[in-house]
DNA sequence: CGGATGTTTGACCAAACGGTCAATATCAGG
DNA sequence: CCTGATATTGACCGTTTGGTCAAACATCCG
């Protein structure tokens, strides 16, 4: 779990939804995931400069003030989400597991960020706004943790190529058209919305479509 | 091409780099270039909202009046920007050719859309900014042109795959894996230079990946 | 009940923002 | 070199924005 909590905490509350110690109210904990729900609804709209206070406070029913009382700033409110969402987001990668078919892992963690996208596809949208505009906020966290998560991935992949199990490709290219063609769903749904001329989300077709590609460019030759 | 020129104009050019008749100065077609140069350099990193009118003048080098005596608003160079850029950007769809072999056409198309990741970084995020916020602007073509030349282009992959020249698969997610993961490199560059560790982009290494990607997914079975 | 702690907000503020305007400077053509 | 058209900007304006503060209100617990 990554935290971002520092010292020289001179706001009433702590930590929402708590960290060091200290005991949250009830009213704490169900303000501080009201005010992250509509944030997270706005920032994954309208990028943190775009998101406003009032914006977050109107949809969180309370007031501008009140919504300080529990986050000491705007950006605290981005952060906050931001670490706090990244784990899951990266649940998927870590649970494939090397005594596994090779094959069918990478597919199921393929299957596995395609729901994400689906299931999740704001906060998709909260880090790709982040990642366009140079990853400021979590910076460390991706040049830290989720880098050596995925330097032990592909050296897993590269062994499995190495044994004949997968085909014999760039074990981080790989994963990059993974997170590329799945979250593209997510990101990127207006325009399959517009192209396809759908109101809904062809999810079953995606999942159709991206298991052949992955099936085919790694059954071993 | 499209323009999105309207009656009404009060402001003393009519168009940057003229548009309905008129004659434009040589001092017009510098400063607008340099504008909408400055204003892509913006709107890229930080989003429509994020993107400030002193921030751009700054760039561009003049003053903000100075800026608004050429573009009416804020959000007309953001619209130009979009409007002058999706010709460019669906060039290498267009020039897919039915006369050609399917399987190179269709490659050289991914290789054509990871050059201009490669070479148009920024106008890449532009759009990219665009669509992830619903696509507020370009709306109307994505829903009308894009459509239109996605739809004849799906067409064309399916006659092939009908023909048995390529695999039997979805022309549309087909056209969409090849967005995601070209794109990729120039949208979500910071992750790939974070994860990678790298001060540059691994266009070389990125290359030969998605054409081993994209052919073993289409060669016929 | 009573007071201590926790919660809420109306009113307010300074800065940043998009945009206007009148005055001035520059330029191109005769 | 003059003149009309073009180009440029300092000063200014109304609004929006992130954030503060003191005062009021609610809740909990002895």
């Amino acid at each position: 779990m990554v935290n971002s909590s520092e010292a020289g905490d001179k706001s009433p509350v702590k930590f929402p939804a708590g960290g060091s110690g200290k005991k949250s109210t009830r009213i704490q904990r169900e303000k501080s995931a009201r005010i992250l729900e509509a944030a997270l609804d706005a920032f994954s709209s309208f990028g943190l400069r775009g998101a406003t206070l009032d914006q977050i406070a109107d949809r969180a029913g309370i007031s501008k003030p009140n919504l300080l009382y529990y986050f000491p700033g705007k950006e605290a409110i981005h952060r906050e989400l931001l670490m706090r969402l990244l784990d899951m987001w990266l649940d998927p990668l870590r649970s494939i597991e090397a005594g596994g078919d090779p094959v069918e892992e990478i597919v199921g963690y393929v299957m596995r960020k395609l729901e994400m996208a689906r299931d999740y596809p704001r906060e998709s949208r909260l880090f790709a706004n982040e990642i366009i505009q140079d990853a400021p906020t979590i910076r460390e966290v991706l040049a830290g943790p989720l880098k050596e998560l995925v330097d032990e991935k592909a050296e897993l992949f590269a062994s499995w190529a190495q044994a004949g199990k997968i085909a014999d490709v760039d074990p981080y290219h790989l994963i990059f058209s993974i997170w590329a063609t799945t979250q593209h769903y997510a990101d990127f749904a207006a325009q399959v919305r517009l192209v396809l001329d759908r109101a809904d989300m062809p999810f079953d077709d995606a999942t159709e479509y991206l298991e052949t590609l992955f099936r085919r460019l790694l059954s071993p030759a």
